[in-house]
DNA sequence: CCACCAAGTGGCACTAGCTGTCAAAGCGCA
DNA sequence: TGCGCTTTGACAGCTAGTGCCACTTGGTGG
């Protein structure tokens, strides 16, 4: 995750400079003037690169934007791949959540939070992340799902994935209604919270 | 939410036919050609109106596309506001989905079961469909969180709201993958068994 | 030190989604 | 029939995103 080293050839850091540069400047650009008045024209501008060297670097407009997204869900599949997925899968998922967000880079905490209060106010964003999350879940689910024999089985598998994901919706949409004060701890601590108040949130009334 | 009737003005009843044209032609031209080798001058040419006339009737290229989804959450979400909400509000939930889908046009079976299996094979779609689904959610939220007090209270209760969508996305994905046989009536079958599969899937192992 | 190869970049032209504007056409009503 | 309001079409324009090709630059072997 945090590969800022220096010892990669000299074209790579070239490029994973850049790379970085049009995220941190897009985030920068997005939160000051706003997502749809800023164009990629004014990014590229910015950061002195061309627009086709942009969607070298991104896919999309949306892409750029949820950076730091992106690098939490990449980074959280990467472990739960190496895990053995024996024991309760739904707690397994959660304290895999924990490790990854424990393990992310210092600085990633500014940028995910930035990337919340941006996606909060701009509907494509909002989807584009929820896009993000359901290709994790897809992702999760096939490796979990190899040994599964029955479709009740996997149907069950699926739904413990998407009530894992449930749960860190609501965490860290609380975490941005929040302010998000506290910064990474008080996420961490808000999904740990999140996770203990499922049962009575399937039985609770309005 | 069928109000295919002709006792409205000449002008509402071209408008809708147009609107029903658009959506029509759209989800059978996306199908046949696929949807992004299909431009929406294809869509007007076919239907005979202008690009300006569309963009009057739906909001994008993925508005016309997922209107059986945009038809079934207005539905529901029209129906819940008429409701009380003092029970357990999970089953409540429940119940007025099931309400909801057994009072739909009876020709939006199809119509949803083609968007499904669109939105299967395109990332833009599904991630627009699921931002349906938040708004959804949200709306939700919203209504039923005006009595709540504590941060606790609508934590919780945006929990409840968020497993009822993972349970949704559960059933509906396992009614695509199936092929969506048995239309409709396997989709509420899916959709009970997924509701009675919770508790379950808290626990199971993988 | 130079020459060569491949990776990466910039510039250009082009498609397609989407919006603002305004004049023309069509419906509703007296 | 004629007036007013709503809806439509045509056009111009902006921005996201892609294909193409020439050019630069880092890596490598002679």
């Amino acid at each position: 995750m945090s590969d800022d080293l220096r010892d990669l050839p000299l074209r790579e850091r070239k490029k994973l400079r850049t790379r970085r540069a049009l995220a941190e400047t897009a985030l920068r650009l997005f939160t000051e003037r706003g997502y749809d008045a800023t164009t990629l024209d004014d990014l590229c501008d910015t950061v002195e690169v061309s627009k086709r060297t942009f969607f070298r670097n991104y896919r999309s407009k949306e892409d750029v934007a949820l950076a730091a997204d992106s690098d939490l869900w990449s980074a959280y599949l990467d472990y739960v791949a190496t895990l053995k997925l024996d024991g309760p899968l739904l707690e397994t998922l959660r304290v895999a959540l924990d490790t990854t967000l424990g393990a992310m880079d210092p600085d990633w905490d500014r940028r995910f939070l930035a990337t919340r209060a941006l996606s909060e106010g701009v509907p494509a964003l909002q989807a584009h992340s929820l896009g993000y999350c359901q290709e994790t879940t897809r992702a999760i689910v096939e490796t979990v799902t190899e040994g599964a024999r029955t479709d009740v089985d996997r149907m069950r598998l699926q739904l413990t994935v998407e009530i894992f994901v449930a749960a860190w919706h609501t965490a860290s949409l609380q975490w941005t209604a929040q302010g998000s004060q506290g910064g990474r701890d008080t996420l961490m601590k808000l999904v740990e919270e999140t996770f203990a108040m499922i049962p009575d949130a399937l039985t609770c009334s309005a």
